[in-house]
DNA sequence: GGAGATTAGGTTATAATATTGCAATTCTAC
DNA sequence: GTAGAATTGCAATATTATAACCTAATCTCC
């Protein structure tokens, strides 16, 4: 399971090794990691909620970036290519991956109320695309679950 | 396992069925399949590929309904809440379900090349959910797993 | 069967999300 | 240093979804 994102954090060192990651990951694939794609992944991983690309066109205007829609979208096509971010369709937002390396299964649950996420260990929907592929005779290359409800905190809160 | 929409099948039989289910749906929860909701379902229902509600649009216009976003949006709500439609997030369309009896999970393979999806056993998904909440402490309240690939004709074809 | 409540549908406008196409720039490898 | 590839800037537009407000149909209960 992925960390627990339930549990007190310095957040600060999420962000950070975030970025040491996608400097590491882009360093090994021969991409690069620009400006504004660091910067992309920064804001995405500002908090453990997804992030709508619209979100985060502001807050690189503010900071002199180009802020069109089409650099934020190329910047996150980049950041899901090697597997930094996933996206949550559900949501229409963006989140950041805790292991990334090339595309891989994306799993989360995700609360209604706060809107944070949790990524979750992926090897029971490994399963169900195994036993899909054994019994329909299908190629499974891609993987997302979406899990939504209440987090911890908004239960005791409510 | 749900019905196997890559064998041969006469497909009046699943559109015909798709109805008499709601019919039936619908009298036992006291809901109304009006003319509007009944055809978006048909129309939904015309082959195994998830429809954009945009798509639905013209062809509800030929036949002389209303044919404003809203109205097409309405009847899906509609159809989603009775869990006679799942909505596939990852491509903005909605498909029909063969199970329907109120909101359960979703569970799909879509394949890439044709576009028809198959509706998988979710029982793997429910694991994860259990797993979730026992070690997170999460509630889980929703659904939905997506696997894109490709079917085997499309296999076959390439 | 009629009054009031509820549900469904019509209409217009607009919000939110995402992409296309092309020109300009920067980087990389030779 | 130059060709080719990757990246970015920019304007326009496509696609998906909802808000707000009103009218009409249907239900419920007496």
């Amino acid at each position: 399971m992925a960390q627990n994102v339930y549990k007190a954090h310095d957040h600060h060192v999420c962000i950070d090794s975030a970025v040491a990651r996608a400097r590491a990951l882009c360093e090994q694939q021969g991409a690069r990691l620009t400006p504004v794609r660091q910067r992309v992944l920064e804001l995405v991983w500002a908090n453990h909620k997804p992030v709508g690309a619209y979100d985060l066109l502001p807050k690189l205007a503010e900071e002199g970036f180009n802020s069109a829609p089409p650099t934020v979208y190329r910047a996150l096509d980049f950041l899901l290519d090697l597997g930094l971010v996933h996206r949550i369709s559900s949501l229409n937002a963006f989140i950041g991956c805790t292991h990334p390396g090339e595309a891989h299964p994306s799993c989360f649950f995700v609360c209604r109320e706060c809107g944070e996420a949790q990524e979750l260990d992926a090897e029971q929907v490994n399963k169900i695309a195994r036993q899909a592929e054994a019994m329909l005779g299908v190629r499974v290359e891609q993987q997302m679950t979406e899990l939504m409800g209440l987090c911890p905190r908004c239960q005791d809160a409510a």
